[in-house]
DNA sequence: GTCATTTTGTACAGATCAGTAAAGAATAGG
DNA sequence: CCTATTCTTTACTGATCTGTACAAAATGAC
């Protein structure tokens, strides 16, 4: 009962989202939030708690949407080279497409020291342990099917990926440079 | 002539390249800045204009002395392998053994959306192309001694080491997972 | 309708923000 | 000693920060 919400709180947190996306959590004031999300501070605070609590849901949501779609994306058809090339050249067409070059809100989080608490860490772990088993997987695949050599262990392979992944989102953030991300990406390939 | 300093800016910068490590741009005030420098605030505006300046100035400090000891590691003598191997590995020493977990300041430059203007994208994408070419270098020497495969572009294979090891220092920020880091380490160096 | 409950809007609190103004202090040159 | 110049200190600005208090509004239960 008491009166019901005027919005939804998937919508609320979903603007919060890109705005913490595109600003960090610091620079990211409430009157912001305010203002993206059409909510008034009672609303806000009522809802959430707090401009920490919102991150956090903020981030959550990352996972639930964006990151899931990564997963997804590497669940589809094709070769295991196929499939993490694909993963790396989706995200130089997005960080490069996007104006703000906001790049990864999960990396984003994980470099920024205010508002890494604990838990925002353990959020980004989960996200990034997650993308590890799904990139692992695909090499167990591999190397089962004899498209990847298996003279080394599938978790190291995958690691040693996922961290040209994540590289490959730092280096889009501030370079322009088409073909050095490329470069990362054939690289990280061929090393499968 | 006129009153001569009392600091050496040196070493104010230095102190505020250490605030700016530990918090970032946003999260560092006016006032953490004085404290630590020990400067008024008269002083500080008079010698570095602005908080943004002063981090500009932070983030070249931090190049001359940071990473030019990295790439100075990258020539000491010794087959390439281990030199590449000994650039990750200091690194999980250095990031693990701190509690601030600051990781590498110019990849939280890069990645800290405000204060990332062009001036400071541009030192950023400085320093990322000098370890890129240590790298390359490296890797030019391996192939001609024969070290390493020589059916790759060096620059292909530098870039792509590259990204691991600035996915390294990502991974570093959010795990205590030593084993974790050490697999992308030996991943990277089986790449070569 | 009345009541309990929740949400909403507004106004406000106290602290803190980056940056500046201005007066006093320390120097070099004359 | 005197002046021009630079640095230091302090006080202050106006804006902005996160979070809260509180009354009005909207609901369901009865």
């Amino acid at each position: 009962m008491g009166r019901p919400r005027e919005f939804s709180d998937a919508v609320a947190v979903d603007a919060a989202m890109e705005l913490f996306w595109e600003k960090g959590y610091e620079a990211t004031t409430t009157q912001d939030l305010c203002s993206r999300t059409g909510l008034g501070r009672g609303s806000l605070y009522n809802a959430f708690g707090s401009k920490h609590r919102l991150y956090e849901a903020a981030i959550r949501r990352y996972a639930d949407t964006r990151g899931e779609a990564q997963l997804a994306m590497l669940a589809e058809p094709g070769s295991v080279r196929d499939r993490l090339r694909d993963l790396m050249l989706g995200v130089i067409d997005a960080d490069m497409a996007d104006p703000g070059r906001r790049g990864c809100l999960a990396l984003n989080a994980a470099t920024e020291s205010s508002g890494r608490t604990e838990a925002v860490a353990g959020l980004v772990r989960r996200q990034f342990t997650d993308l590890e088993q799904a990139i692992l997987r695909l090499v167990e695949v591999g190397q089962s099917t004899g498209e990847l050599a298996s003279d080394r262990p599938p978790l190291q392979v995958a690691r040693a990926f996922q961290s040209a992944y994540y590289g490959l989102r730092v280096l889009a953030k501030v370079t322009g440079d088409r073909r050095a991300l490329l470069d990362v990406v054939e690289g990280a390939v061929a090393a499968l």
